[in-house]
DNA sequence: CTGAAAGCGCTAACAA
DNA sequence: TTGTTAGCGCTTTCAG
């Protein structure tokens, strides 16, 4: 078993060659300014000269900070998450800060929130949490240093950054009423995310204040995958009356619908519109021109890293939640349903 | 400024809270088989009850191990990636590793090389590397633990992990020439990327073993990003001399041209035929069902994640350069030209 | 089987 | 302005 770095240059080295203390060494590195201005140069030469490399594990011991912070995130392969995850690095990296990612779908969340608390990470930003996850909330009660981004947890005190849902779904209702839909099915998010249910509460709100009721038969589980969508747009197609159109609680979602309405023959938006939600990139391609509701992903996920940021230095102040306001963009996919019959 | 975890539990306290010594908690806590069934019986419980986590940057300062591996991606945005990212992410799991991530895009490489150095990793997973990396070529002279996956660097004496790109764009000439096509434009990969020069040379070798010329005006720069894709076809349907056929490095960029094409109101594969790169997920979808060569990505991406985690623990010995094989896929946009005027 | 003690490489008082 | 010293929380000999 070689030991993997044994011939590190330490501070120690660097303070030998250059004939100064240890401790000097450390504060030219730390930039700090008493240090003569020829002692900084004679330092700087040697540890240019032999490559030296600080060591953040043992900075981290006696600081306490790690410079890192968790990031898990459910599913990297959902689009919807590598826009989040863009924004969130680069303003990390703004702060000076390092990312642990986990792609943590599948895996027990305790699990590798544990490996996080381990590495001392200097906080979490969460971006997919469950409604009731008890890890969250003992961390929470820990005062552990955390934002939940794009999703809370009830009944948890700590920094929160999310769009408007509950607005966002019902300018999704009041479009698709307003071209005359009533027959409207729902692809319904991950049964334990406050994105899925706020999302729902707005959409059933604004149907019911039109008098109009949402029929619980086509209210469909889609956890937020494209499979499910897939399939259970499929399956929607093939009722005998099928709705005119359809709801996706994301977009990746709608895309999956989109598809398998193409699979099915089926005109969108003629026999089937379709609406979004989150206006990702691709929602704008010229193979879908999604009509979905908009949220200022990046600027929500900036704001995650700074809020968690001033967590970090103060650990104690109050907690935030901040509601970033969603849009309706109309695009191709919707339009007034085929046959009034169905209305 | 207080400190994060001031009041963190350490496994003294716990040592002290269990009546032993500390180093009896640190043989708990990595299963020594030498402790006595009743001292690890006590000391577990009373970590149980403090709820202690061991501080694996204390850890990591002894054992020279961090457990944490890099892993750069130049753009999580491109679907490309987080592909292999998820399997990158869930193989180092399973070998008990975290992974730093970074979005490398933009920021100059060497600075986020030294943050991974300074984090003391165990290793990097280099994914897209350039050909001429200087960085890359330091660490490997310096014996660094890395692997580079995708992506090879010239001369450099490391593992590497990569697809059959000669052979798969050698594929996709044959089946474009097969169907007929003598006029056909090529969107180039990023210039210094050894994927993009390989897979041109494989295609230009089949295309002059057909007795065909590339003609140079149709080789477009393309960056493997989408938006250039999307305004280099744009250009290219514009031409007074079309090209039938259009080989994209990669499927971001054929998904560019797709949607251009679709803007352009040109119909593929009538108008033009494309063909990708990577057979990402989103390749088959019905908005596409790109013809396209396939790559093993996630079986590319867990054999990067197992020979980064051998060289971690034998840095001395020899490298290896694995190659996997590549198919062609193919799906509907690719077709005869329409007219054999332009063959 | 367990404890004592010596660091790992750094920062941060405290002196000088 | 610089050096000395004491740890940070662990692992790992070395004794016993």
């Amino acid at each position: 078993m070689g030991s993997p770095t044994a011939l590190m240059v330490t501070s120690s080295d660097i303070a030998k060659e250059a004939g100064v203390s240890q401790a000097t060494v450390s504060r030219v590195l730390n930039g700090d300014p008493r240090v003569a201005k020829q002692t900084r140069r004679r330092v700087s030469d040697v540890i240019e000269r032999l490559g030296y490399t600080p060591n953040a594990i043992a900075r981290g011991l006696v600081t306490r900070r790690s410079n890192l912070v968790g990031v898990p995130i459910a599913d990297v392969t959902n689009p919807f998450y590598p826009e989040l995850l863009e924004a969130i690095a680069g303003q990390l990296s703004g702060h000076g800060l390092k990312m642990v990612f986990s792609n943590s779908g599948g895996q027990p969340e305790e699990a590798y929130t544990r490996l996080l608390v381990e590495q001392r990470v200097d906080g979490i930003i969460f971006t997919s949490a469950l409604l009731d996850s008890p890890t969250v909330r003992s961390l929470a009660e820990r005062r552990f240093p955390m934002v939940l981004a794009n999703r809370y947890v009830d009944g948890v005190e700590c920094d929160v950054v999310v769009g408007d849902n509950h607005g966002g779904a019902r300018a999704a209702a009041e479009h698709l009423l307003e071209l005359g839909h009533r027959r409207i099915a729902v692809l319904l998010g991950h049964p334990a995310a406050s994105t899925g249910r706020d999302r729902l509460a707005g959409f059933r709100a604004a149907v019911e204040e039109a008098g109009i009721e949402l029929d619980a038969a086509l209210l469909r589980p889609g956890g937020y995958s494209y499979d499910a969508a897939y399939a259970e747009t499929l399956a929607l197609l093939e009722l005998e009356r099928p709705p005119t159109a359809l709801f996706c609680l994301n977009d990746v979602m709608a895309f999956g619908a989109l598809n398998a309405a193409r699979r099915a023959r089926a005109a969108v938006p003629r026999d089937l519109s379709v609406v979004g939600f989150d206006d990702i990139r691709m929602s704008a391609w010229e193979a879908f021109e999604l009509t979905t509701i908009r949220q200022p992903l990046a600027e929500m996920a900036r704001t995650s890293v700074d809020l968690l940021a001033q967590r970090v230095e103060a650990p104690a102040s109050s907690s935030r939640r901040l509601v970033f306001p969603s849009l309706l963009v109309r695009r191709s996919t919707t339009g007034p349903p085929r046959s009034r019959a169905d209305a």
